[in-house]
Order: structure tokens, then sequence, then C-alpha cells
RNA sequence: GCGGGCGUGGCGGAAUUGGCAGACGCGCCGGACUCAAAAUCCGGUUCUGGUGACAGAGUGUCGGUUCGACCCCGACCGCCCGCACCA
């Protein structure tokens, strides 16, 4: 009996998978089709545990969907673009290109190391030129199209990575790369109108059936459609000229506009930036005001300031009504109209600024039980429901017949129009990098921006970029940036931003199906796409998910994509963590020089080498600065890929964080070997005296097993999938020996073979040939179960008494609650608790329990 | 503040139609094998009382619905996540 030796088998498989090309996707009309694909990774050097659990969740289902007769499409790439590049050719002289690509090629090895069923004919990476290039074409399909387009505004920038921020990837303030507390910046930057697609991407999200609905409702919340009015106050005098009659305002509470009693405009708002111009202390209150930085502890202690313009405008539902004019540091300008009226007594902000400024404070809500003479607001507005009062025309109605009443009567007076507003703003794709897809238009003296036309696309970066200093490469250099304008031939320059990465990964996913087609997306992805799984981590929710969903959205309307949702099942996987060890003095200590000892049922660290006591800190998301990262490869140096797979899915659930232990693999490791030895000679410790009876228990559990482990499956429960393992191989293990077990056995280990190949390749391609098992088990078949063994033929029903377990009963299954109710009351045991006492129910549950209910 | 999720043994977690709570693993305790250790194997392991058969309690807390609740409803406590001066 050899022992298992992974070390030589992992290698000797992955070879034989490699030559026989079984993980090379071809078509196949006659199986349905299954697109399998993980979130592809940033090239940064080399695998981490969470990389390797995403891509054995990811591969485990395609496995699984694969044996069940799905024709399988499983490949991998890389988001190559990126700021690490760039960081390294800054800080040690190297060319981010070759350092992005020797990273590839170390990761590469890493990833089929863990024997993944990944067609590697399909690979690229984001910063080949035929990618990028390509994508520069539908970018400017996109630019024709007025999708994309160049506006100056004011933009979030990250003084650390000196570039440009989508919103999205500004992190409760800060720079989502670099923490870097984010400024705000007037520039002019390029723009997808995602906002074009609000509507669609928040009403699709219903479509999505097999999203987890935590992400459909981050996105829903982060696109923010709300209803409401924009409405027009005519100025009453003293405003600029340049602003035009009146000032829009947008509104959700147009129920409350006889509460009425300022004007607000955003200090970015145009009527603000006038009035500066011409008055130094408006100018100066502007400055003070746009000066609050955006993180949380700074918006809440942030004080209301506020500047009277001494300019009025007229209420719209009455022209004898002025309302003065304020510029307010908590209006937004990119929401709504950038202004807003005050209505103090029904939002706390505007409470707030009213009890600062003396401004009135009138409620017209009433709530249920107040008494309209004596209701007053005192330091917190009135937003619940209530009737509307002191308003006039919506005296009586509640809010929402009040808001319908005064969008009608404002419509008819021509004064504003019902509106439906986002807080989903377009997003900003410029970066200030060199490591980067170049935006493939010129600038051209005469002209204004032309298109690079498609004949010259790729537009390629330079051979050589410059990072000895900071700022875009790109823009200082000036050979790059020269080009004849396509349009009148004279001297231009090229765009010198580039494409934000999260370009780069909003389409990759469609090029896999035909990933060498002259054109962005070839006909094949037709018959792929929409992504059957897709996994990834829920960092993702509003970022690339969210972009992917307006790209497919945005190239279908170019007629380039036939469908409108890019992922039709998701899942998100949790992270791996590790406690983490650190000095009395405070310093971080890696796990591998770590000792731990056990006394009793507590658990000691000590430092391998001084001994010296560590404490042991929660586990976290494994990070270099807290040095709790354990490198896969190390892993399976010592226990193998398999073991590691089984390990990193067998402990929690997927969807949630487990936790990195040595006596977890070590736990995983001993399972690879119970089952190598149930294949290679298999034990006989019970001497077999009902050899019928244990063949058909066998046979019993080998089908239920099978069903279990299908259902866990189809529900992404590995773990659960993995303890009905753990039983069948202990149920083998006990099994005696004679002729009905062997066959039994036989039965059972082939099925086995089957379950576990899933998840761990190599092993179970090992024992199918140690069975004699045809072809490679990577490629046979799911087993199928015998309904009517998977299920047992005689129950074992407890019977409770008053809710309390007294005893049981067996019974056949099926067996009807007349049948049931004789072999309870006849059961002596159950008599004997029953003596003395009137039975007022008795309730049978067919299969389940019985339940008697005494008086 | 708004929105969402989660609270089960010493630990990770099972219990996916309201029907035996604690599957499976880790750890721990005892035993076998060994000169010894490792590895492996066998048995035990929710808590309390009892040598034991057994009895009682038990899924964050309190209450409700039900023959029956980890599961449904209400209130509260705690933790986690997302958004956040969004009019």
């Amino acid at each position: 009996m050899a022992r298992y030796d992974p070390s030589t088998v992992e290698p000797k498989w992955r070879t034989a998978w490699a030559e026989a090309g079984v993980d090379v996707t071809r078509p196949d009309p006659d199986r349905p089709t299954y697109y399998a694909l993980e979130m592809f990774p940033y090239p940064s050097g080399r695998l981490h545990v969470g990389h390797a659990r995403n891509y054995a969740m990811g591969d485990v289902n395609a496995r699984y969907q694969r044996a069940r007769g799905r024709n399988l499409l499983h490949p991998m790439g890389w988001d190559a673009f990126g700021l690490p590049a760039e960081n390294a050719a800054a800080e040690r002289g190297v060319d981010p290109r070759a350092w992005t690509l020797g990273n590839i090629e170390v990761m590469r090895a890493e990833l089929q190391r863990l024997g993944l069923a990944i067609d590697w004919t399909r690979e690229f990476a984001t910063c080949d030129p035929e990618y990028y290039g390509l994508q520069q074409a539908w970018f400017l399909k996109l630019w024709r199209r007025g999708l994309a387009y160049r506006k100056e505004g004011l933009v979030n920038w990250d003084p650390v990575d000196m570039t440009v921020l989508a919103n999205e990837q500004v992190i409760d303030g800060r720079g989502w790369r670099s923490d870097a507390p984010v400024e705000r910046k007037k520039l002019t930057q390029w723009f997808l109108r995602i906002t074009a697609y609000a509507d669609e991407l928040l009403d699709g999200l219903e479509t999505l059936d097999h999203w987890p609905e935590k992400v459909k409702l981050m996105q829903a919340n982060w696109i923010g459609r709300s209803a409401g009015l924009t409405l027009r106050f005519d100025f009453a005098g003293g405003a600029p000229a340049e602003s035009g009659p009146a000032l829009a305002v947008y509104t959700t509470r147009p129920d409350t506009l006889y509460g009425a009693s300022f004007v607000a405009v955003a200090p970015d708002h145009p009527l603000a930036e006038a009035l500066a111009e011409r008055d130094p202390a408006v100018a100066d209150f502007v400055r003070r005001a746009r000066r609050g930085g955006t993180s949380e502890a700074e918006i809440e202690s942030a004080e209301k300031l506020g500047f009277d313009t001494g300019i009025e405008v007229i209420h719209p539902f009455d022209p004898t009504w002025r309302l003065p004019v304020w510029i307010a540091n908590f209006v937004l300008m990119d929401y709504g109209t950038g202004a807003i009226f005050g209505c103090p007594a029904h939002d706390q902000r505007d409470l707030e600024f009213a009890r600062k400024y003396g401004l009135p404070v009138t409620p017209v809500v009433l709530p249920a039980g107040q008494d309209p003479a004596s209701f007053a607001i005192a330091d917190e507005a009135w937003t619940g429901p209530g009737r509307i009062y002191n308003s006039k025309f919506m005296d009586g109605l509640d809010i929402e017949a009040a808001k319908a009443a005064a969008i009608q009567r404002a419509e008819a007076a021509n004064q504003g129009e019902g509106a439906i507003v986002y807080r989903l703003r377009d997003w900003g794709v410029s970066r200030q990098r060199g490591w980067g897809c170049p935006i493939p238009i010129i600038h051209c003296p005469a002209c204004g921006i032309v298109g690079v036309p498609e004949e010259e696309l790729p537009v390629r970066l330079p051979e050589s970029l410059d990072f000895s200093r900071p700022g875009n490469p790109l823009a200082r250099d000036e050979a790059w940036k020269a080009v004849a304008c396509p349009r009148c031939g004279a001297a231009a320059e090229r765009e010198t931003d580039t494409l934000d990465t999260f370009v780069d990964s909003s389409w990759y996913f469609a090029r896999f199906p035909d990933p060498r087609a002259p054109e962005p997306i070839g006909a094949e992805a037709a018959r792929w796409l929409p992504v059957d799984q897709y996994i990834g981590g829920i960092e993702h929710a509003v970022l690339h998910l969210l972009y992917a969903r307006f790209v497919v959205r945005a190239l279908r309307d170019e007629g380039m994509l036939t469908v409108d949702e890019p992922f039709a099942g998701l899942f998100t996987q949790g992270m791996v963590t590790h406690e983490t060890y650190r000095r009395q003095n405070g310093e971080w200590v890696e796990p591998g020089q770590v000792r731990m000892v056990q006394e009793g049922s507590s658990r000691r660290a000590l430092d391998a080498a001084t001994g010296e006591p560590l404490i042991i800190g929660d586990p976290e998301k494994m990070s270099k600065s807290k040095r709790n990262v354990v490198a896969p490869a190390d892993i399976a140096d010592r226990y193998g890929v398999d073991a590691t797979r089984l390990f990193v899915l067998s402990d929690s659930p997927p969807d949630r964080d487990v936790q990195w232990t040595t006596a977890g693999v070590e736990g995983a490791w001993r399972l690879v070997n119970r089952i190598w030895r149930e294949f290679d000679a298999p034990a006989a410790p019970v001497p077999s005296k009902d050899g019928a009876e244990q063949a058909l228990a066998l046979r019993r559990l080998t089908h239920r097993t099978i069903k279990q482990v299908s259902e866990a499956m189809d529900g992404f429960r590995f773990n659960s999938a993995i303890a009905r393992i753990y039983e069948i191989v202990s149920a083998l293990h006990a099994l005696g020996p004679g002729e009905e077990t062997e066959r039994a056995r036989a039965e059972a280990l082939s099925v086995l073979a089957r379950l576990i190949a899933p998840f761990a390749p190599h092993l179970a391609e090992e024992c199918w040939r140690r069975i004699g098992g045809e072809g490679f088990v990577a490629l046979a078949p799911w087993p199928a179960f015998d309904p009517s063994l998977a299920e047992d033929d005689e129950k074992v029903l407890p019977v409770q008494i008053d809710g309390k377990r007294r005893g049981e009963v067996r019974a056949p299954a099926g067996a009807s609650e007349e049948a049931v109710r004789q072999l309870v009351l006849s059961d002596p045991e159950i008599a004997r608790r029953l003596e003395g006492v009137t039975i007022r129910r008795l309730i049978v549950v067919r299969d389940r329990i019985v339940n008697l209910v005494t008086g």
C-alpha cells in the first residue's frame, strides 16, 4: 500500500489533461452551453490564498456543470493595466510592461498548478495592444453616439496616485487604492454617459434572479432614483442678468411648499459663482464653504454655513410671497439642480440652518393626534406622515395626494415639471496615467476634438515609459504626442489621458467566446453570453459589476452584442482570513515564525525562535502590513493542491469568510489520504456476518450521498457537499468483507471518485485509474441516483408527547396516518407513558414525526 | 441618520417547504498500536444533576402565533456590511 504522494501524482495528471486537451472548449451543438467565469486577476506578482479560493470555487462549479453534460467555457485572462506596475517602475526603475508580463508568467504557472479546468488557449491580457485597440474602437463608437464626452467639472483628485477617480472609486472620502483623502479639482475630463441607462440599469436588476439580493440592493441604492418636481422660482430682483429670469429648484417634497422659508444654492452653483465674481465677500464665503471635507466624520461635525445674497425670489404659488436666496454649504451642485427650497419644519438640515440664521419655521404637515393650534417644531423636524395644513389648496390632503396636487398646479402654471432624479452620475474615465489604454483622440488647434481613424488603431503606448518623475509620462512624451490631424493634416496632439482600468474589465467576458475575432466581440459571443455563473468579491458590487452592466447595454445599442445583462448568475465569495500575531512591542509576526502551544483547551502563541509569548489577534483579511499572509504555493508544496482546494471550500459556506488554519489544512490532507486508502487497499476491520444487510446499507448511503451532494452543489453549499463525502468515506472504512459488500463497495468507489472530482481533481483521477475507470474522470458523467435507494423504505418516526421526545416507532415509508397511529398506540413504551392521561390529539406528519397532545 | 444582513457547543459550521437542534470538520478527553514519539485506528465530547439507566435546560433577550418554532410575527440588545448634508 503506497502512501499518496501529491508531488508526483498531481503533476502527472496535469500533464495528461494538457496533452489530451481535456479543458479546451470546442463547439458542440448537442450540449447546452455553460459559461463559467471568475473575476480575472490583476497580475500583482504572486497568487494569494484569496485567489486560490475564488478560482477553486469557480472550478468546482465548472467541473460539476461539465459532468452534468454542459458544454463548458471556462477561460482566464489578466486585468493587466494599473498602478502597481507604475509604482514598481517608479521605485525600481523596471519597465511596467516587462514587470507585468513577468508577473503573468509566474501567476499563470501558479494558477495552472491549482489544476483548474481552464481553457488556456483563450487567454489574453488587457495590456495586449490587440485588446486595447479594440477597446479604443468601441470607445470611438460610443463617442460618436454621444455616450462618451468631454466636459469640465469638479472631479475627485487622488493626491497620492496623482489621478482622477470616479465617484464609485471614492470610499469614505478616500481613494479606493491609495486611501488618501480625495480633493476636489476642476478639470476637463472624459466621461461615459452611464446616466443614460440609469432607468434600465435599475429595472434590469429585477431580471437578475440569480444575483445576491444584497448586491442588487447596493446597486439600486447607488443609482438612487427619486421622483419629484423641478420648480422655477422667478427672481424678484437683484440677480445677475446672466442668471436668467428664474432659479430652478428640485424637490421630492412639493407638498411642503407652503412651509418654505428660504431658497439656497450650492457654493458651486452658477449664481453663486456669478455673484462671487463681483463681490469679494461672496467669493470669500464660497471659498470657505468648499473647504469642508467629504469624509464621514467631517460631514457629521460640519456646521451649516450660509450667506444671504440679498436676492429674493417669488413663491411659485403666491406672487406676493418673497423668499430670500442663500448660498449654503450643505447644498450639493451635482444633485438635482444644485438649488433647494428650505422647509425647516419638515427637513432636519433645513431646520438646523433656519435655527442658526433666524429663519421662520412653519409646519405644514400635522401628525395624527396633534392639535393644529398647538403643534410646533422644536429641535427635530417632522418627517413622518400626517395631514397637510396651512397650505391653501392642499389642506386636508395626505402627503402623497398633496405631492400630486402640487406637481399638477406647478405644471398647469408653467412653473415646473414632475422630474425623476438619480443619484448616479456619469462615469469619469480619464486617468492621468501612463500604463493604461490611451484614449484614441487627437486635439487639433483647427478642428478641435478628432477621433483617431479606425485603420490607425490601436493607438499604442510608446515602447518605453518614463516613470522616474511623478505625473503622466504620456503628457511629457513630445514624440508620442505629436501627430498630424487626421482631418486637416495640421500639427496636432494626442490625448494623453488613459482610460480607467475598470473600462478594460467592463467587457473582457464578451471577448473570451471568440478571443481572436478581428472585431471586439466575435460571432461566437451570441452562443455563450450571458455568463452563466460569475464569481468574485463583494467589493465590486457597485464598481465593476455596475460598469459591466452599463457597457454591455451601450455595446448592445451599437449592435455589437445581443444581450442586456452580462452575468446571469453572480456569486460573491468571502475572504480568507488568518489570525494575527504580534509581539509585546506591537510588531507583527508572520505565521511561519509562530509556534502554537496547546494547554488543555487554551492556545498560546510563541515566537518559534525565541519563545517570546505573542499576542493572538482576531482573524483578519490577509494583508502584507499585518504579516498574516499565507502563500498557496507553500501550502501546496506541503499538502498538495487537492488538500488546499478541499480546505478552502470545506470549513465555511462559500459566501462567508473562511479562517485559514494549519489544523484545517491538515484535516483536508487527512481526508485525501483516507480516500486514497479506500481505493488502494480497502481496510476490513469489521468481521462481516451480515453481508447482505451491510451491502444494502452502503448502497442506500451511496445513492443518498449522490442526491445530497448534487443538491449541495446546485446551491453552492460546497462545505455541506464535502461533509457528505466524509460520511461515505467513513462508511466505506467500516465495511466488512464479503461478496455482497464488495459489489456495493465497487459501486460506492466509482461514485466517490466522481463526487470528489470537482474538488480534488488529481486524487479523483488517480482513484478512477485505480478502479479501472474509463477515460478521464474529469470528463466522466456525474453519477445518477436511484430514487428508490436514496430514500429509506423504513422510517424511524420520533414520537413526542406534548412536544417532548418520548420514544420512536418504525414505520414503512409513506405509511398512512392510521397505520402509524396503530403502531404508536400499540408501542409498550409509549403506552406506559400514557397511563392515566387522555389523548386530546394525535398528529402524524407523514415520514417525519408523531406528536401526542394530552389533556 | 437611511438601507441590508447576521446572532446555534470550546471553535468553523449543519439543520433550504414549521417536524429528532448540534451533521461534518477542528480542538479536547480516554483507549489501542509503539521502547518512545509521530502517523494511524477505536470510543467519548451542548450544558446541569446523577456511577448509571435517566431527568431537566438549551439556537442573543423578552413576548406572541402553532399540536410543534433556530425557522413565522412584534419589541429590544449586540455585531457586521453598504450609503450618507442626495433636498
